[in-house]
DNA sequence: TCACCGGATAGTGTCGACACTTTTTCAACA
DNA sequence: TGTTGAAAAAGTGTCGACACTATCCGGTGA
């Protein structure tokens, strides 16, 4: 039976699913952070075995949501302030990258939908004043495009399957809010309109101030919440 | 029981040791870029059951020296001319990053240690003129120590466990030799002055001419090798 | 009281078997 | 001869069970 053709998605297995699960559950802070993983339990608890679970485990690895020694299991990673600012050092090259890729790779038809998510992002953002979920997610939803359109797959790879997850477990776990929202705004602009003018050199140099900028914001609430 | 303190080595699972296996093979060609995996073949050949293998597969595609599509099987990477322009884009930003967080962190041990194995190097080097695969050893310990004294554990992680097999294996099969032994000697000693002269900025942009150098060496070989 | 040790307990690593999917094979048909 | 389609073969995903390892816990001795 052939799927529709224009998604050819992938099949889903039973490892999928629970993969997907236990991911968003580590991300929203569910299962807490630094709390250990027991296979029995977790297998009755997703109604697998412990072969897709082993297997889920493992891509949960891959993305630093967990961290396992042999032997001895697996525990959900704890957050950290120097974990923060390791992620977003890498970020700061890799997305800085992507941009300037991006800036000469990406297809006008991408560019074009990328500034119709903005404006739509602009108007829901008037709506939903002060409301800081929507906005993660439309800030990651803009992240996940320049990266794509960098059309680089291993980059592609490492950015939105291997980090993004962590990057959002932190700001989700530490509650983002504040007045970041609309300068966000201004500056994810600034980025789009260096790739529609193809310079790659200014993409790259903005973008790593959006994401420098985030961390710091980021670090402020860490700092905030310590007090 | 208690290992030896001083290495505290991890325990090697079957797993593990299929995994070592199976990577040396690919990384050397053994195992032929491109072919498909078996894992009912692979399993009774590795004499293991097929659980461990699938662990090791699970952790080969991490490396991204095989490519798995669920429910059809595994094949090993191709290796192209975009796939190796796409790794050293990458490689150029986070081992520049390493190279100045390793001139910002690095332990002045641990540079002492550095330029002890660059002497080692050079005397080995003119005994062993002309022949690449030490030199490429060499090269890749050089870079690993700097790698480690980023002391950023993701980016260690992404460079040492996810890149650098297949960086190898473009490197082994694309068959390095050449005059670029020497300059690239040379070169990584004036990084390591940079590192040494804690000049993190310099120590940045000189690791990525190497780099930068590195790949172009790799694509005249490729070209060579295509008339 | 505290450190050390041995058994009990829970947990991870591995195995062989089965269910379902994909690929291949081959025969019927145009 | 080339194409289609169904059966057969091969392969992957999943399961339950067992072996071995790590952890916990109570007892012993100093």
């Amino acid at each position: 039976m052939t799927e529709h053709p224009s998604l050819l998605r992938q099949a889903i297995t039973a490892s999928d699913r629970v993969l997907y699960e236990i991911q968003r559950a580590i991300v929203e802070g569910t299962i807490a952070a630094g709390s250990k993983i027991s296979e029995p339990e977790f297998a009755r608890r997703f109604d697998v075995s412990r072969a897709p679970l082993r297997e889920a485990l493992a891509r949960l690895e891959r993305c630093h949501l967990i961290e396992r020694t042999p032997n001895a299991g697996a525990r959900v990673v704890t957050l950290t302030p120097e974990g923060l600012i390791s992620l977003y050092q890498i970020r700061e090259e890799l997305e800085g990258l992507a941009c300037r890729l991006a800036a000469e790779q990406m297809p006008a038809q991408e560019i074009e939908e990328l500034a119709a998510l903005l404006d739509q992002h602009l108007s829901t953002q008037r709506v939903r004043e002060g409301e800081s979920y929507y906005q993660e997610a439309g800030d990651l939803d803009f992240h996940y495009r320049v990266i794509l359109g960098s059309k680089n797959p291993y980059l592609i790879n490492m950015l939105c399957d291997e980090l993004y997850y962590l990057v959002r477990m932190y700001r989700v776990q530490m509650g983002m809010n504040g007045p970041r929202v609309s300068r966000a705004f201004d500056e994810h602009k600034a980025i789009l309109n260096a790739i529609a003018n193809r310079d790659g050199e200014l993409a790259d140099l903005l973008m790593r101030r959006h994401i420098s900028a985030s961390r710091r914001n980021i670090e402020q609430q860490l700092q905030a919440q310590r007090t």
